[in-house]
DNA sequence: AATTATTTTTAGATATGTCTAAAAAAAATA
DNA sequence: TATTTTTTTTAGACATATCTAAAAATAATT
């Protein structure tokens, strides 16, 4: 089995891997860690050790196909912990990863298998990520970023980019979620900001920066 | 907030504490926790530190209020989740205590009084232990051993004191479940094994070592 | 290509939780 | 009460995971 820390670890190369698919290398996972550069080099070298990376000096790290399968059940238990919590805890999307956090290191075949089931196979996460599957297969949606769509497009916006609970709770007040059709309306040259309208019905000025974070599939 | 070995050390200090009502030894704890008795002395120093234990040397070891309230908690995320299990994710007795073990330690207040809520606020775990509440309250019941049982008086099977899976499977296999009406049909005085019929229906014979763990009420 | 800057690794330290072996205290026995 | 046995604590070691500071390797600039 492998530690708390290891499986944080394969999470994070995981995720830096989908954003950059680029070589990985120790200070971005050091930042994406919030630890220390030399922290994460002693921790390569144990995780090349069991096999769960490749790894040689100076050239970086990727993911073996074991340390793949790893990481992909952890992200799976993840997403379908805060699934759980929405849907059947009445928690709020802002607040489901702190906990599943936590969840996402109980080890149990059975449990996260019952789950899954309890929750009848969701194929995406309360933020629009994909699940992926108990064979760590990913059914990926193709989606754009809201603020690469040009004037008078529309589309229905599939997931956030930003997951941060400041900006989820953002979106629940200005009552953006998942499912929205979402049209722009307006593009404001001067800051890229933009007017929308959300399912026909209320018209809303939203950032740049906001509009980076919305994905719409 | 304490570490997973602490939150343990608390339980099994609590636990010691329920069956005998003496002053609890190092020894009993090291048993308990299948470890070393110098370990539990270190960690004895740094419960006490941390104001959960009364601790002086060689003289054993109490719960403050605080270290109770703490274990009760702990016990009360134990007993909740096996419910939890047993009743939303078909799981058997058999099988929760081990995962139990794992999520008691997780960290949310709102997670436990979601999951007590959606099981409707039990009273009894799976096993016919009780559940603490939110405020560490306990209801008891008035129970007394099988083996203990005359010829021909009768009662409700309440719980088990063995939580060892084979033990419960067995008692699976043979019928007897919490809420079972059990007579005491027959003694036989040479082995003091039971003769016992269950809900008037079936007929069975258990050794005295089986109907030591069986509680009626 | 040589120098400088950046990144990465190593060396050595700290904290936690565990262990074995030895010392100290308490309990049991003579 | 003195001696022996048992229990408990201390001393010192080890493994994990982290850190800071220094050294080594790589990358960027002159
Ligand atoms: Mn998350
Ligand atoms: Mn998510
Ligand atoms: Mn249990
Ligand atoms: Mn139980």
């Amino acid at each position: 089995m492998n530690s708390l820390s290891e499986e944080n670890y394969l999470k994070a190369i995981y995720k830096l891997r989908e954003k950059n698919n680029a070589p990985i290398t120790t200070n971005a996972i050091a930042e994406a860690m919030d630890t220390k550069a030399s922290s994460v080099t002693d921790m390569l070298k144990k995780l090349s050790a069991k096999d769960l990376i490749h790894y040689r000096k100076y050239q970086g790290v990727r993911l073996t196909s074991r340390g793949e399968k790893t990481a992909l059940m952890i992200i799976r238990k993840h997403r379908l912990w805060e699934m759980f919590l929405v849907k059947k805890l009445s928690f709020r999307w802002d607040e489901v990863h702190m906990v599943a956090e936590q969840l996402e290191h109980i080890n149990s075949d059975k449990l996260i298998e019952q789950i899954d089931k309890l929750l009848d196979y969701p194929k995406f996460d309360p933020h629009g990520d994909p699940i992926p599957d108990s064979k760590g297969r990913i059914e990926t949606q193709k989606v754009k970023l809201l603020s690469g769509l040009k004037r008078k497009s529309s589309g229905i916006m599939k997931g956030v980019d930003d997951h941060d609970p400041s900006f989820l709770r953002y979106l629940d007040k200005e009552g953006l979620a998942l499912g929205c059709r979402i049209q722009v309306t307006d593009i404001i040259e001067y800051d890229r900001s933009l007017k929308i309208s959300v399912d026909n019905k209320k018209e809303l000025y939203i950032s740049h920066e906001v509009a980076k974070n919305i994905l719409i599939g």
